[in-house]
DNA sequence: TCGGCATCTGACCGATCGGTCAGGCATGCT
DNA sequence: AGCATGCCTGACCGATCGGTCAGATGCCGA
């Protein structure tokens, strides 16, 4: 059974994004994806040099969107300011891409520390050392955190919202969560 | 190299606790464990069953909680109060057992539906059922479930509070997060 | 009709995984 | 001294992983 190549692409990359989401990227071989194609694992390999190009192919807009928001934290003109870009740009990013940034963030320690995901390195510091800009706000500091890191598998896992709704929403309580908390 | 076996046992423990939080169950090898306390990788499966036995005495204490949190869920009058029960009882949870929650999530969707963890299968849900109590209100829905997820891996890679300030502030975080938002 | 190219397959490779096993070595009791 | 027991090792096993390769199949233009 033979299909023309961008559709097989497409069909690739959209069980590949399943899979990752549901079982990580280290659960998750060749077999099945292909299993899930209907085709063998040589043809996954067929249209993608190899595993980790599917990832990065899956990513690769999330990542464009989040190299993007680190220039904007590193360009803020202070620490509040980083923060609130930083907090908003994140949650833009989570909802946006709900699925993507569950698996990335799932695979994140091991992953961004070799090709070709290493030209990324800095950002999660960059990003933990936004949110946590006001040291002297430890609700704050950990009402930031708790979202950067949650918000994206947690969309994907349990909320069914759509983005009309959801994004206001998560706005809504980032904001409140920076306010200070006497 | 010969050590008293309660010693290695918590060696390994503590090992396997540090990795597992790093990499995940799936991204460590019995290998790295055994490389971290210094012994060969049969020493480790001479004071654990297999690999699954390390895992599960981690997160046991851990588990215990969380299966009494369910029981107090379960007994709640009403749906208002069964919310209040989840957030506050997970926030105690994730503040008390950070690094053990954290990869207790990660492979939360594989690792509950096989032995020995099978008879927690239901946990999941009753705790998405508590937090979705409200579902007239969508923003503390939202809240809620970032919290629920987030936590755990956020305050084992992020921060570093003394658990006398992590816990109030998170719970004024709950709580703000749980009040309508207009 | 025929040749060429794109698509795909089954068999195979080396590496690594979790787990097993027979035996070595130290310690401590008899 | 001799023996049993607890702790540990290196070698090994089958399974599975990501990835390769030669060749089969089908389609399409000349």
């Amino acid at each position: 059974m033979t299909r023309a190549a961008p559709e097989r692409h497409d069909d690739i990359l959209a069980a590949a994004g399943r899979r990752f989401a549901q079982s990580g990227y280290r659960g998750t071989s060749l077999q099945d994806i292909a299993a899930d194609v209907g085709c063998s694992k040589a043809a996954v390999l067929y249209h993608f040099a190899d595993k980790k190009a599917i990832l990065a192919e899956l990513v690769a807009r999330p990542i464009d969107q989040l190299r993007e928001l680190d220039e904007r934290i590193a360009a803020a003109s202070g620490p509040a300011e980083a923060q609130q870009i930083a907090a908003e740009g994140f949650v833009d990013l989570a909802v946006r891409f709900r699925r993507e940034t569950a698996f990335l963030r799932g695979e994140f320690p091991g992953l961004f520390q070799q090709p070709p995901f290493s030209h990324l390195q800095h950002i999660p510091d960059r990003l933990a050392q936004a949110f946590a800009g006001h040291s002297d706000r430890p609700a704050a500091r950990v009402a930031a955190l708790v979202i950067l890191a949650g918000i994206a598998e947690t969309c994907g896992e349990f909320i069914d919202l759509p983005e009309t709704e959801l994004r206001p929403a998560l706005l809504a309580l980032v904001r409140r969560a920076l306010e200070p908390v006497t």
